[in-house]
DNA sequence: TAAGATAGAAAGTGCCCGCTTTCTATCTTG
DNA sequence: CAAGATAGAAAGCGGGCACTTTCTATCTTA
């Protein structure tokens, strides 16, 4: 399995195929480097490709970080379609669960250090904003299908979910840098209670 | 006022003055340039210095950032401090407000680029965490004083304030990636009542 | 006030970065 | 199957980075 016999592959099937390594590699220095440290160097070593096979695909590393993005809100997308939510079927602890979950996963490290990184960035900021938005969209549209109302009348409901999102978002944080383990777990408990009373106003 | 004639300073009034303008500097420079863009040379320009002298105070660009973490984890106990906020005598609107506003100020988005940072950098995490936690010890010491409760009692508002500050944190990287207006709006009202009534159970 | 210590400026130094160049291997198409 | 196109490897290149060296100016102290 270490030199696989010269397989005939279609270019298009050679080009994807090492795209997806790179991206791949991508999200996981940005994960665990950080935007700093997922240098070209870092992807291709990781990706097991050259960084001329790299900047064949990708012209500069920004597009590499922006492709990644686009890769990640995809993910995400996916991530909660699989989920397969209905907020008044399951209540509201698989959700705030299922939030965390993704807050503390390396995917939406990455997406962070992307986030971050834009901030600053202009040219980032304009390439990656769609990709980024996609998690926001990802959270309306379930607030919208899981609570089977229109896209207006699930706003509200929109803000409050999507405030919990921010909330494990900037938690997931802390955790890492300096943990607290007691106030972590009174939050979820809190989260879960807080979303019955809010939302189960709305939900009548 | 250009170049001051040579008044007479102390050594040790040199040194601060420097240090000073150094890590003001820094904390411009991570506000606007992220931490990817704050060089040496960035700092040394703004703060009107030569790299020589940096070095001469700051063994290395990393004391000089947790130098600055230090810094900006006094000014938030400072600002709030001066808010001399009292949740039970001015409500929770002033409480929201006042976070939001810190959230969104400069000097917090270098405090956040520095925890960013600090994820993936060991010893970045390892000397910078106690001045980074100076944010969350603020808030946890307004709990106390602003509820007049003992440190004990006083966990479960801090549990939901802590939760309130990590929301508008997380939102204030997305208003600058791609903000959303009305959602932002809403959630300034919402986090109004959510905290009155959250909070008014507790405060009996 | 002389001698040593500290502060600061200016010009290096080596390294790693994003990116390019060059060349070979594999695939497509007439 | 020949000829051109595409994919990929390997080495190289300029520039900016953190940091050093060297030298001068200012302060401290005996």
């Amino acid at each position: 399995m270490r030199t696989e016999p010269p397989t005939r592959r279609t270019q298009a099937a050679r080009r994807e195929a090492t795209c997806a390594k790179v991206l791949g590699a991508t999200i996981e220095c940005l994960a665990e480097l950080g935007y700093f440290g997922t240098s070209i160097a870092a992807i291709c070593e990781r990706a097991g490709v050259s960084q001329g096979a790299l900047f064949r695909h990708y012209p500069t590393r920004r597009d590499v970080i922006v492709a990644a993005a686009e890769a990640i809100g995809r993910h995400h997308l996916e991530s909660f379609a699989a989920a397969d939510l209905d907020l008044r079927r399951d209540g509201y602890r698989r959700f705030v669960e299922l939030i965390r979950g993704i807050c503390r996963s390396p995917t939406h490290a990455a997406w962070r250090e992307i986030m971050i990184a834009a901030r600053t960035d202009d040219g980032l900021r304009e390439a990656a904003s769609a990709g980024l938005g996609r998690f926001e969209a990802a959270i309306l549209e379930l607030c919208a299908r899981s609570l089977g109302l229109g896209e207006a009348a699930a706003q509200p409901a929109a803000v409050i979910l999507l405030s919990v999102m921010h909330m494990f978002d900037s938690e997931a944080v802390t955790v890492v840098v300096y943990g607290n383990a007691a106030i972590e777990a009174r939050r979820i408990e809190w989260a879960t209670g807080m979303l019955e009373r809010e939302l189960g106003v709305l939900g009548n």
